[in-house]
DNA sequence: GCTTGATTTAATCATTTGATTAAATCAAAA
DNA sequence: TTTTGATTTAATCAAATGATTAAATCAAGC
């Protein structure tokens, strides 16, 4: 028996994580994924059944590993706002320098995808009923702010956190930045963009 | 003669920027295209030559619509810091509750083909040469900020206008946010980004 | 009405690509 | 060594898809 992470299914997985987040699924060949792992094309589609049936299988674990930034931080009762905020940003930021392509996949492929996969996964219960976006509230309410933009709020401390990442092509395509550039600029995003979430939440 | 607009040139090239914007290059076939256009696939190829033809014009005369909201702006003497960053602001709000699908669709396609398609649209220099980030800088000297905050700056001001309409599909996925009131937060951030811009400038 | 060139179509081709099959190979147990 | 089941491969199939071709249709000018 060979240890799980090198077993043939394991490297039929990885492979196909890693051509479906780089191409996409309708970008994607299953020889690609084959000649990545190695392996033959038959034996693919003897441990996966189907192409369809692999692509589920990569959504759902890309999903459960992005979710999980949020989750693990969102409901303990101890920590502060503040720290929520950080700990969240800390936690995308760690996980998306090393793997800078789920954003944009998962943004895509939801869209290509009218499969309501985010709703089973509770997601806006999973915000909307926590302890952080109850802390939120109660921040906003001592800055005199409205309760209607919560939601502004929330999209502006996911953007901050994500959107670099979906751009990196285009910077990258635009200018001179390397990959240690922006995952340097990233590492400082760690510490500015709670900042700038209190400096927003503070003015006006 | 008929008419430029409804010219059969015409009808498939706006068949083919609909398609191309919602599927992606590998997403689309060349009938999908015909089909929306009303007419026959050799027609397509009679016209345009290749699929890949096609997508090029598409892709540049929707990078060029994409930018002439940035170039339109960008360096206009008269105007203020404030007031640009608002025009800013505005055509893309604009432009993109119109066409909400042109930021997933320039992110995921740029990044799908390395072409230097970028650089030679001269990105950079219409960006860090513009009268608007010389003014930035200036407002940020005031606030004695570091120059290297510079880029951060300018993504989060390009992040909270685009990234919401990349974000959409996930919304609408997720909770019950129609068109509409997508279309109506997006209007209310028209005038709370520059808000939200200056209170991160004035902060620390 | 006829001619001519532009426009449009149906039919077909060649390649790509997802999937299957039957046979070969290999490793472990008897 | 032989047997047995799991693993792997080469070969092939069928459908999808980009592209071409030759013929039909149509509109304008004579």
């Amino acid at each position: 028996m060979v240890a799980k992470d090198s077993s043939t299914e394991e490297k039929i997985k990885n492979a196909a994580r890693h051509v479906f987040h780089i191409k996409g699924y309708a970008g994607t060949r299953t020889r690609d994924i084959a000649e990545e792992a190695g392996i033959n094309l038959a034996l693919l589609n003897y441990y996966f059944r189907s192409k369809e049936k692999l692509f589920e299988i990569v959504m759902m674990e890309t999903l459960r590993d992005f979710l999980q930034s949020l989750t693990s931080v969102f409901n303990d009762m101890e920590s502060s706002f503040e720290t929520k905020l950080e700990m969240v940003v800390n936690n995308y930021i760690t996980l998306l320098v090393k793997e800078p392509e789920i954003p944009l996949f998962i943004l895509s492929e939801l869209r290509r995808n009218p499969t309501h996969l985010l709703q089973k996964m509770n997601v806006k219960e999973i915000i909307m009923q926590s302890y952080f976006v109850k802390q939120l509230l109660e921040v906003m309410e001592q800055n005199k702010m409205a309760q209607k933009d919560l939601l502004h709020l929330i999209i502006n401390i996911i953007g901050m956190t994500i959107f670099p990442f979906v751009a990196k092509p285009i910077f990258q395509s635009i200018g001179e930045i390397s990959n240690e550039q922006f995952s340097a600029m990233m590492e400082e995003r760690k510490t500015l963009i709670p900042k700038w979430i209190k400096a927003i939440l503070t003015s006006k």
